[in-house]
RNA sequence: GCCGGUUUAGCUCAGCAGGUAGAGCAGCUGAUUUGUAAUCAGAAGGUCGCGGGUUCGAUUCCUGCAACCGGCACCA
């Protein structure tokens, strides 16, 4: 038998005979060491300890304390494990697939009765059962036909899809936990015995496409979670119920923000506080594109069908857009309108008002554009996707020579952006050319180099996304992450050769022939409806100073300090806060409790000793204690951080 | 749109194996004048999501629809 070398983290290296296991590696190592491995990763691939090497490489030895593969494998034997036990409860039951996910994993059956709450308790019984059975998992590698005729025999139709996915070439294999077996690319712990079975719990029941095709089967896809140990599980619980306590839809409640109703399905109410919110946040970009070198322009909402069909949205997007039939006095039909979907058309036409000179580029053309999209009911969520939204659109046309400049100082205004509103951190994907597509080679190529050129003055840390670009130019996608580490895709930034020709845009250039601009479509927020909903959720409803609705409270003690209370307002007032008085006939206490649960930032509480020394007594949200502080340092500290970031 | 669940007072939720409902908080009224996260008392508040059916009788059972929640699919 040939011998093979393998290597160690630590730099040495040894030989054995090919076909030795990571398990006989592990045992020639240290017998201790084998009795804690889990797995090994060979060359970067992980592998099952009862796997045999064939060929040198590097090795790694894992063990409980490798959280990664340790995750994986625990993730992945649980998936199993469950597919075992729901099989042993309803033997009628068809098994497809079971990946790992996020904190855990997910199989999907096909069952006819629905899964209940009651019966993810029996599963999970069921599951500690076989554990505690400690079944040894074995591995076989089968041929094909032989793998067909067990599923067949075994009636289980979604295995035999699956085997027929297998790219010809790979093994086709089996394992064996105990009596129960599954097809799975692995790989396995070596007993069912090493999961931690006080570390895991099935979450939720929810229907699935087979395949992710919505024209297949709907199936029964079971949840679960699971980590190390029980610590772990229950950090992770823990943090659920955080991530709940500041779901804005609770606090949008709450605090008194928004409302939906059943009339108006995904479109949002929005209540005096957060239109204040809104309107500051509005304001604030306002400020920025200005500065930027945007023009803003306002386009109408309801556009006559024969402007999107030119533009290509009414054959490709008609199903989700909100038509608007008018009869016209006099005409024979009706007239077909749309409400505008997305505002670059208008754009368009906005552009193409009078000649354009290539002197007047790179013109940018700034919108809150009021959009309405039909938006599938299963598909609305809260503020986060909306069927009418106001995104902080704009377009910017330029040559080709000029993509690298405005992507670079987009960048640079994105990211103030992003830093301004509390977002430190966010990711860039640049998605390059699809199969099809418009525009020539030679501009994908110069738009392509364009994007990353500018990208990687910024930074040098961005995920491509081959073949992902729009049909009409490459982009970039900008997602920031919040306080509890999710991810929000926000911003983009996509090249567009298309829409300037089908809608006709041109403009004179220094040979005096007419060219076609290229156009910019970009946003930061994205929209603003659900911008606010990610502020909401990443602060817990504590906004700073500047976005909170209702930024300070002055409340009195007494009534008989109502008066002071009342030119307290008015100085916060005239200094441009908004300040409301609490003179309501209650203790201090009740007073204080119920505007810090409604998160409002700063409390100035007032009794006789303030009235007499003209002082206030300032308590701010989530601090313990109060500071006294004379009116007028009060008004000049509280003004000096309720400026917008930009204008400090 | 698809699968499952939910819908009872402004909010959070009980309840009803069919005989038209109950709590806490909020709101209202009164008392209390209070020092930094809930003062006390009283009265009031609901066509039990909407429509149809079964029944002597439906909030409860059946059925259709809507909205919402958790996913899936979709997201120009």
């Amino acid at each position: 038998m040939s011998q093979i070398s393998l290597s160690f983290p630590d730099g040495n290296s040894r030989d054995y005979p090919a076909g030795i296991t990571a398990a006989e590696v592990a045992e020639s190592i240290a017998p201790s060491l084998a009795k804690r491995a889990i797995s090994a990763n060979l060359d970067g691939r992980h592998i099952d300890l009862a796997w045999p090497i064939a060929e040198s490489g590097a090795i790694t030895i894992n063990t409980m304390k490798d959280e990664a593969p340790a995750l994986e494998l625990i993730r992945h034997d649980f998936a199993h494990v469950m597919a075992r036990a729901v099989q042993e409860i309803w033997p009628d039951v068809k098994v497809t697939i079971g990946p790992v996910r996020d904190h855990g994993w997910f199989y999907d059956f096909d069952r006819k009765e629905p899964f209940t709450p009651e019966d993810l308790g029996r599963i999970e019984a069921k599951m500690k059962e076989i554990i505690a059975a400690r079944d040894p998992v074995r591995t076989e590698i089968w041929d094909r036909e032989r793998a067909i005729a067990h599923y067949k025999g075994q009636n289980e139709p979604f295995k035999l899809e699956l085997i027929d996915r297998i790219p010809e070439g790979e093994d086709v294999r089996m394992y064996w936990h105990g009596e129960w077996q599954d097809l799975c690319r692995g790989p396995h712990l070596q007993n069912t015995g090493q999961l931690p079975a006080d570390a895991f719990r099935l979450t939720h029941v929810a229907g699935a496409y087979w395949l992710g095709d919505a024209s297949r089967p709907m199936l029964q896809r079971i949840y679960g979670v699971a980590f190390r140990n029980k610590a772990d599980l229950k950090a992770h619980l823990t943090m659920l119920e955080e991530a709940a306590k500041r779901d804005h839809r609770k606090l949008g409640r709450e605090m008194e923000l928004f409302h939906f109703q059943e009339e108006a399905p995904g479109m949002v109410f929005w209540h005096p506080n957060g239109w204040t919110i809104y309107r500051e946040l509005e304001a604030y970009m306002r400020r920025r594109l200005t500065r930027a070198g945007y023009k803003e322009i306002k386009t109408p909402q309801v556009v006559d069908r024969i402007l999107w069909e030119k533009s290509g949205h009414w054959e490709a997007y008609r199903e989700n857009m909100f038509i608007v039939e008018v009869d016209e006095e006099g005409a024979k039909e009706k007239r077909t309108n749309a409400l505008k979907p997305m505002n670059c058309p208008c754009h368009v036409q906005v552009y193409n008002q009078g000649l354009k000179s290539y002197r007047d580029l790179p013109l940018r053309l700034a919108e809150f554009g009021s959009c309405h999209r039909y938006e599938s009911s299963g598909s609305m969520h809260g503020l986060m996707r909306v069927r009418g939204f106001v995104q902080d659109d704009a377009h910017i046309f330029c040559t080709e020579d000029q993509i690298e400049a405005e992507c670079a100082s987009f960048l640079d205004l994105l990211g103030s952006v992003y830093a301004d509103l509390g977002f430190e951190k966010f990711d860039i994907k640049l998605s390059t050319r699809p199969e099809t597509r418009v525009g020539s080679d030679e501009i994908w190529d110069k738009a392509e180099t364009a994007l990353e050129a500018a990208i990687l003055k910024v930074r040098n840390d961005f995920e491509v996304d081959p073949g992902e670009g729009a049909f009409y130019g490459p982009k970039l996608d900008f997602k920031l992450t919040d306080a509890i580490g999710r991810e929000w895709q926000c911003g983009t930034f996509q090249v567009d050769f298309n829409l300037p020709v089908r809608l006709d845009a041109e403009y004179i250039g220094e040979d005096g022939g007419k060219h076609r601009p290229v156009m910019l479509h970009r946003a930061i927020l994205g929209s603003f409806e659900r911008f606010i909903g990610i502020l909401i959720e990443n602060y817990s409803g504590k906004l700073p100073l500047w976005l909170a609705p209702r930024q300070v409270v002055v409340a009195s003690i007494v009534s008989d300090a109502d008066d002071y209370v009342r030119r307290v307002v008015d100085a916060l007032r005239a200094a441009g806060l908004r300040a409301e008085a609490d003179t309501r006939n209650e203790k201090i206490n009740y007073k204080v409790r119920e505007h810090s649960v409604g998160k409002v930032p700063a409390i100035l509480a007032i009794g006789m000793k303030e009235v007499e020394a003209g002082t206030v007594s300032l308590r701010r949200l989530d601090s313990q204690g109060s500071r006294t502080l004379s009116l007028e340092e009060a008004v000049a500290e509280l003004s000096a951080e309720a400026a917008p970031p930009d204008l400090r």
